[in-house]
Parts: C-alpha cells; sequence; structure tokens
DNA sequence: GTGGTCTAGACCACC
DNA sequence: GTGGTCTAGACCACC
C-alpha cells in the first residue's frame, strides 16, 4: 500500500485491485475496505479512494452499496478475461519493446533466460523499474 | 512517427530518438531533422519539438550548433550504456509485473516462448500496449 | 416487492403503497403489513420500513395505532387528488422530456401509439426504465 | 444552464448534452465550453464539470484533448442509438407508471392527446414535474 | 458507519 | 490557456 509517482495513485488502486482478482486473492462476495478505511491505512484522501472504487465499479470489478460497502463482484469469466488481457498486454508490450531495441525474436528469449537465472540466485535483485 | 495519447508527445519524440540510438540508427555526428522540419512532418505543436529537443540536449544526447542543426553528440560508451539501461529496466519491469500477475518464476518462459512462437506465424499481431 | 438501486428503498416503499392507494387496491381502513411483517417478507433493514411508514404517516397517508398495526388513512378526495398529481406530474415530465428530445408536439401522439401498439402484442417488454 | 437539486449536478451537465447531440445540435468535431469555462458561467465549481465531462468521455460522447479542450466525438451511429436509447427509456417508464397508477392501455392514448391539446393552447403550462 | 456530492483551492503537465 | 490529480473538508442520504 504505498504508492509511486510514475501513475496517479488512483490508478494504482485499481491496479492492485486488479491483480489481486487476477490472482485469485478476492473473488466473488469478498468485502474490501471501506473507502474511509482504506483512505486512512494508505493515508490518501478518501476522494481519491472514491475515485479508484467508483472507477472499479465502472469496469465491473466490483459492487458499491450504500452504508454497507464495497464487494468483489466478478464472474469468473471476467476474472479470467482479465487475466488473459494483463498478460496479453504485458507480453505484448514487452516484446514490441525490446525489438525496438534492436533485437531478434531468436535472441528476446535468451535474454529473458538469462534474467530469470539471474533472479533465481538472487530474487530480491529488482533493479530499477521502467514505466 | 506517429503518437499515442498514454504518453506525452514530447517524451515519444525523446523516445524514439533514444531508441534509433540504441539500435545503432543513429550515431555521433548525425544530423537529426531540425525543430520546424520535425513539427511539420509530424505535425505537431514546435513548442513540443522544442521541448523534446532542449530535454535531448539535457540528457547529452544531442548538441544543437546555432545556425547548422541538431546532431546527435553521444559516445559509444554512452550508447551501449543506455541499451543495457533500457534493457534491464524493461526485463526487471516485465518479470515483476508477469509475477504480480501470478506466475511462478518457471512458468515465465514458457510463456514468452508461446508468445514469440505466435507471432512468428503471424509477426503483424501488434496486440494492445500496456503503458 | 423487489427494490432497484435507482432510487432509495423506503422511497420505493412509499410508492408501492401510493400506487395501491391510487388504483384503489387499499382504502381507508385496510390494515398493511406491520413494519416487522414487511421488513422480513421484503428482507430488508427493518430501519428503512420504520423510515418509509414515518414518512407516510407524515403524508398523512396512514395511521399507525399502538398495539394494532398501521392503517390507511386517505380519505376519497385525497386518494382523488393524490391520482390526479401524479398523472399530472408524470405527463408533465413525459411531454417535457420527449420534447427536449427534439421532438414536435405533433410527432409524440404516433410515438406513444406506436408504442401501445408495439407492447399490446408483446406485453412482457418492459424494455429499461428511466429514472 | 440552472440545475435543479432532483439529481446531481453533474449528471444534468451530461443530460444537457445527451440532449443536445441527440437534437444535433452538436455534432463531432464540434468544440464545447473549457471546464473552466463552462465551471464560471454556470457558477459550479471546476471538479463538479470535471466529473461530468470525464464521465461524458467514458460513455464516448466527447474527446478531451490536454492544452486544447473537449471535443464532441459521437459517431452518427452512437447518436442515433442515444436517441433511440432515451425515447424507449422514457416510453417505457411512462407507460409503466401509467399502468401502475391503474390506467389501461386503450386510456393512456387519449389522455396523452388531451395533455397536448392542452398545451396546444397553452404551451407554457409546464405543471409540476416528476423525478 | 457507509458511500455520494460538492466546494475551494493547490500544483502539475501539456500545448 | 487547457485539462489532470490531489487534498481538505462540509454536508447529505442511507442503513
Amino acid at each position: 500500500m504505498d504508492f509511486d509517482s510514475s501513475q496517479p495513485i488512483y490508478k494504482q488502486i485499481i491496479d492492485y485491485y486488479k491483480k489481486q482478482i487476477v490472482r485469485g486473492e478476492l473473488g466473488p462476495g469478498d468485502k474490501i475496505l471501506s473507502q474511509r478505511e482504506y483512505a486512512e491505512q494508505a493515508r490518501v484522501n478518501p476522494n481519491t479512494v472514491q475515485r479508484a472504487y467508483r472507477e472499479m465499479e465502472a469496469l465491473q470489478m466490483v459492487e458499491t452499496v450504500r452504508g454497507q460497502g464495497t464487494f468483489i463482484r466478478v464472474s469468473e469469466e471476467t476474472q479470467k478475461r482479465l487475466k488473459r488481457e494483463m498478460e496479453e498486454s504485458l507480453l505484448a508490450y514487452f516484446v514490441k519493446e525490446m525489438k525496438s531495441l534492436g533485437y531478434e525474436q531468436d535472441e528476446i528469449l535468451g535474454i529473458v533466460q538469462r534474467k530469470l537465472e539471474a533472479q533465481g540466485e538472487d530474487p530480491e535483485d529488482d533493479s530499477i523499474q521502467k514505466c
């Protein structure tokens, strides 16, 4: 629950829940933090949280019941679709960027492999983050 | 030379030149388009081009000579460092995000492989762009 | 007795009774469900029912007698006035909105006619609800 | 540009533009007021206007270009769909409510006719507004 | 206690 | 000048 400045906070909140859903750590019916609770714990303004929650509602990720709270409301379909979409866009972005750095299709796999092996030994190496 | 709205245009311009340099398509001494030419051809606001060129100077990517134009000014060292940095941050970002989607270290390589094979058959498949 | 989220539940309860009265299905002296019964049957919070009943008293639609229950208390006058008011405001709203969509006075009648004919054939077609 | 309290201001703003589009008074490419201008003229907070504009963007009614302003961006399809939807939901609501007041299918047409004739003579008669 | 709306105003990013 | 994000905080509506 801490934010970097590369993206607006409200988007980072949405992203956080998206990943939770994709990983199956949050599922249909689960209650998430109330807007106030979230705001207090994450030390952000309630309006910022509300914006995130409102957009999650528009994205059909959650349902909000006034006076009761906010609940995860994704069908299994949606959960799978979310995962597929996020994975696909991440992959496409990665391959496209690698190619634009001048790598050929064949080289990419090797580079990833080396990276993963290196991380296997030192999994804490998070390096710099792009984007 | 067309832009999407996911990032400010001036950053996309910088990125474009960065990649050209990293790929070796532009090297020390090469003359690039004048700000005016660039603005006309890409149909963007001259102010936007100016900002991009100004920042590229600050990044020591280019040098502008009054009355002559703008020239690439990166040593081979810098060119290599740039490449290493961009590659590393891209890789780190990719692996971190894949893990946050719930994938284990071992699975990632297989997924990349499948993606590359799929693209081998249909290299036009650019899909959605992340970020 | 099921509710949508476009309006507060307590208002939907009041509306339900108003319409029953206007249609003559409930009249002076008729006993309605106790708050408790209503809450159980409709599976809503007793507080919500209480608010609805309290407001219906304020509107002089019902009267609550301790230990006996809640009774309809509208004169025939009131019943007729209610009907006239509801009808008039509904009509005014409808015509005003149709005009704001760009329809002329003359066109409106034809549209209503077509709608009614269409529904005559397929009276289950409830479509979307406005408001 | 004045608002009633029956609905949130941001929704009334959206509604206003929806109707303008449906009536053809605003079409693709037309620039609408900047958020600041709108806020000043309508004497509401810029944040409120922004919320309306943001939602209109999500509804694919407009497109917003940073530094340039906000522009109507509806295809003819969308424009027609909007009209159909608004008309249909209005009609459905009207008929459903009239029936719930106890009117039969056949009576409704007559009532509308009488209303329209009455308004023909005195078109200023806006009466009370429901909803 | 829960969410919903709105105002006031700061500061930033872009053109 | 244009929109984008965020904070602070009021007040309301509902349960």
